[in-house]
DNA sequence: TGTACATCAGTGAACGCGCGTTCACTGATGTAC
DNA sequence: TGTACATCAGTGAACGCGCGTTCACTGATGTAC
């Protein structure tokens, strides 16, 4: 125990770093956030980390595996953003598709960057085009659609899996547009967002009597 | 006009290019394609068009410059399919709407790089988040939602700019996720992916009376 | 039509630089006895 | 508890390479007379 307490903060100093992996990931986050993009050297990532050039290659093999981990903690903070949302958002089906839109949405807003890497991370038809409806996310989403469903609280002539695509779609779109700065931001406009696209989604665009002035 | 003929295809012989700039325009559109990512260099990019390794400061101040040139060919492009498609689908309000989704889907998977580089380009706050909401894209869908809400073929209790908000973000989604290849591409799904994005758009997700089985 | 000349697109040698990679090393940590 | 040693994380010098950039150039095209 207390061994464990000593190697885990360990005050970065001497020799030995302590903890030079999460370092060097925190060190990348830093780097993306201040120039806004992707393409840094590992040289600079050693640099911004305080290490000599080739410390790094202890932890990783170069750039492509530390931008993976990157791409795997980001997955995994989104699904746990997400799993907090359902507990939050109680028994609604309806409110709980709605939670894990603004999850999303918030997510994308919150880490940007991150978001664009693990979204925007082309995926060849070799690995499957399932790779990302296996997503933790997706199976989250499509789940939560299927007991609305089951609740009467959605149409029954689409499929779990057709109705989780649309959501999908709309909610990746309001992510991506405003990940990308297409989108003007702002914490009481995303509620709004949210709140516009659920309101489509559910209702439909279409004109109906007794809806609206 | 014998001359102009003369000085436009050029076959390309000799010590004169004849259009060099078009050709490092399509030889980076090459590599995009050979390779999947953004990330060449100049002097690969004067080796693919068969040019001496500063032959494209001529045309192009550097990458940025080309990249910003390939990004505006692109938006002229999608912008002709929309027109393109808002022609061919007549007057019906909803076909209208629906032929535009179709269109951006459409290009986002013929020319996927182009479409990634167009839209995932970060636009910093700076610049104004109206950049990419003045798009000629973008008014063209709210103003064909402003003529559908006349129309009355969808509802007055949302504007048209929340409704093209929504129908974008829609639009904008299953077109990311196929041209990151994070969905099973093909022509028939096409057709199929809009038709049920269009149905939800104008339908809703909610269950109603007198729908399905 | 023919000649002289200016313009301009592409050439090719040269530079300094930061990169990824290699290598032998050093010093701290953890383990065996 | 104390000493000896293996392991392993980070160091620092060295390398060859391709990059962007500069420079003086060459050869083709277009224009003036």
């Amino acid at each position: 125990m207390a061994r464990a307490a000593a190697a885990a903060p360990k005050d970065s100093r001497g020799y030995h770093h302590g903890n030079l992996r999460r370092a060097l990931l925190d060190a990348a986050l830093g780097l993306f956030a201040e120039r806004g993009t992707f393409d840094f050297t590992f040289r600079e990532l050693a640099r911004a980390a305080g290490v000599t050039h080739n410390a790094p290659y202890r932890h990783f093999a170069g750039r492509a595996e530390l931008l993976a981990a990157l791409r795997e903690e980001g997955l995994a903070r989104l699904a746990a953003l997400e799993e907090a949302a359902l507990v939050a958002a109680g028994n609604d089906p309806r409110a709980r598709v709605t939670a894990l839109g603004e999850a999303y949405v918030r997510f994308a807003l919150a880490e940007p960057l991150v978001f664009r890497l693990v979204l925007s991370h082309p995926i060849d038809d070799s690995e499957g085009a399932s790779v990302s409806r296996g997503t933790a996310s997706y199976r989250v989403l499509e789940r939560s659609l299927e007991e609305a469903r089951i609740a009467g609280a959605v149409r029954s002539d689409l499929s779990a899996k057709e109705l989780a695509l649309a959501a999908w779609s709309l909610v990746h779109g309001i992510a991506s547009l405003l990940a990308s700065g297409h989108m003007p931001k702002g914490p009481q406009r995303i509620k709004a967002y949210v709140a516009l696209l659920s309101e489509v989604f559910f209702e439909g665009a279409v004109a109906r009597p007794g809806r609206g002035r």
